[in-house]
DNA sequence: TCCTAGGATGAAACCGCTTACAGGGGACGA
DNA sequence: TCGTCCCCTGTAAGCGGTTTCATCCTAGGA
């Protein structure tokens, strides 16, 4: 079946090519007459623009780049999953950029932007803080960027409030009787996000309140992974003086963390208390005490917010904030209660 | 900053567009001075060919567009991450369409596909049957596909043998002397994938050979989430006389039995042995017995394929199989044995 | 009835690159 | 020294839309 272009659908509605553009993408000035004529004209032809083709003349693309850590990871995929929602509903292709060395880095970016090379119109960044020089780059290609999970300086961003958040878990943690409390973090990953350290700030500082003080080689970190959570609460088992309880930055470093527990025959939470981060769809299923947030809703503004600014939203830099809930269960429980 | 065009590369090299185009994309006939130099002065110029150009003139985009289920799943991250890895390293862009609902569905079957709106090369698609109807859909468009995670007919396909691994997962169960085992399977998933019916087929066949009776009252669907393998075998606990050993279609699911047994009391594997599918980052933190795949290299694989058609491969249809490999951990053993 | 403003339309330039096709020049054989 | 062939290079015609600008037509005002 032969391609179906503009030019055949004008042939056949009796107009320009020029009309049939106006017609089909709702511009004005066109007669309703026509408008309709051209439509059930391009309908009954299947007639369907070619992307590039407007894209070149129109510069254009309708496609939003999505750079993103690593998919695998729970909180990432329902990330991705709020933004494809979105754009897709408003009629945007989303083009998946993996971020996993500084070769990508850059070209993510750099690149990536209508400005330099005309991929996209626009790019949300999922957890990645960009560093001075790259803030520069980013500004310099005048297209929108919107980042996820980092609170950027001048740049849209949709984040959680980390601090708080932490902060809340730690309370929790605290008012169950605890007064040592490890700490599974996320560092050094390989680009370092916001959330890790704001994570910590809030454990810390809550800590300090409370005038409980912090050992720091309770603190493990453990890359995110389940395995790097079972790692660090090995460590920390392994220290003279264990803590009674632990705060995980995520899910599944608290899912490691649980295991190496059980293996040194420790129960939880009779003998050790866990908190997590995330709230991933099988939290529950451990019975995992945990910081609820909203993942596919961070993707889900994120991509509004783009597509808002791309459709010439000009107010000054926005910072949506979605809000976490502490979601009790059972990996909690006062020190030393068997 | 301006952009940089091909013509402005041309006129400081000294040379024609055209040369330019074909020294820069390694084209034969044009004589290593030239192409040095005008490769000297793209660099310094920072030149980036407009894609949407190029795909306009050249009529390819170098996308390739991926469809899947849905991404919150662990196995489904993990293919799109080893598309995406072996797309990127051989400069193809990566197109993200979440099927959602049958609107999606027949966009992504009918438009995407370069035949009828030219926005990628060819399609991946992750974990989707077509119908038959379909099926001549994607034939009728020029375009390459390639199946993952169901062997679809006339179209290539990478998959595992879910069949003889499910086999493997229930001879071992039999092989720990367990003869009433349940099944908690995956359907009806809104989109019929061909693994749960050919796990099915394996566990059921497996019994079969065994001489050992499936009563199909222990079969219970799950989604292929926790919470539905939960609930799956809360159903298969509530039942009058339950199965000492269950083979879940997902790790995802596995969890959710777990947790199920722990509620109504029961040990694992002490009361019941559970399987799993999949080997999920966070298997090993269960103690989950189960059936690992390589999803990153099924997707590998697929992108690999799609690119060697995309470069003019005409063999016939091709059928890759992934090996998968029983990992017995700690939630399976002997019935009865506490 | 004549003039004018403004909406509807079409012609054509253009977006930036690819690619036939034609031409030009140097090397090599005679 | 001349002719031939081949390699290198340039010219120009698209690719399929968008958009500017000129033109046409018509309704409303004088």
């Amino acid at each position: 079946m032969a391609r179906v272009t503009i030019e055949k659908v004008a042939e056949r509605a009796g107009v320009s090519v020029a009309t049939v553009s106006r017609a089909l993408r709702g511009l004005p000035n066109v007669s309703p007459k026509t408008r309709e004529k051209v439509q059930s004209v391009a309908a009954m032809l299947n007639y369907r623009p070619d992307p590039n083709a407007s894209r070149l003349a129109a510069g254009r693309t309708r496609t939003i780049a999505v750079g993103v850590v690593a998919i695998p990871i729970w909180y990432t995929g329902q990330v991705v999953a709020g933004i494809e929602a979105v754009l897709t509903s408003l009629g945007y292709d989303l083009s998946l950029l993996l971020i996993a060395d500084d070769l990508v880095r850059s070209r993510a970016l750099g690149d990536v932007g209508g400005g330099v090379s005309k991929r996209a119109d626009g790019a949300i960044i999922v957890d990645l803080v960009p560093t001075e020089t790259e803030r520069d780059l980013l500004e310099e290609q005048r297209v929108p960027w919107v980042m996820v999970g980092a609170d950027c300086p001048n740049i849209d961003s949709v984040v959680i409030d980390n601090v708080a958040a932490a902060s809340t878990a730690t309370r929790h943690l605290l008012e169950l009787g605890h007064t040592s409390i490890g700490l599974i973090s996320g560092g050094p990953a390989t680009f370092p996000a916001a959330s890790p350290t704001q994570r910590r700030t809030g454990f810390l500082r809550t800590l300090g309140e409370a005038g409980v003080r912090f050992d720091p080689s309770h603190e493990r970190v453990g890359d995110f992974s389940a395995l790097g959570g079972y790692e660090a609460m090995q460590a920390l088992l392994a220290h003279p003086r264990p803590p009674s309880a632990v705060f995980a930055m995520s899910d599944e470093m608290a899912m490691g963390a649980m295991r190496a527990c059980r293996e040194a025959g420790l129960a939880v939470p009779g003998d050790m208390s866990v908190v997590g981060f995330d709230d991933v769809d099988w939290a529950f299923a451990m019975g995992l005490t945990t910081v609820r947030q909203d993942a596919t809703e961070l993707g889900a503004i994120a991509a509004r917010l783009m597509v808002e600014r791309l459709e010439g939203d000009q107010r000054e830099r926005q910072l949506r904030t979605v809000p976490t809930e502490l979601v009790v269960r059972d990996s909690t429980d006062s020190p030393g209660r068997e």
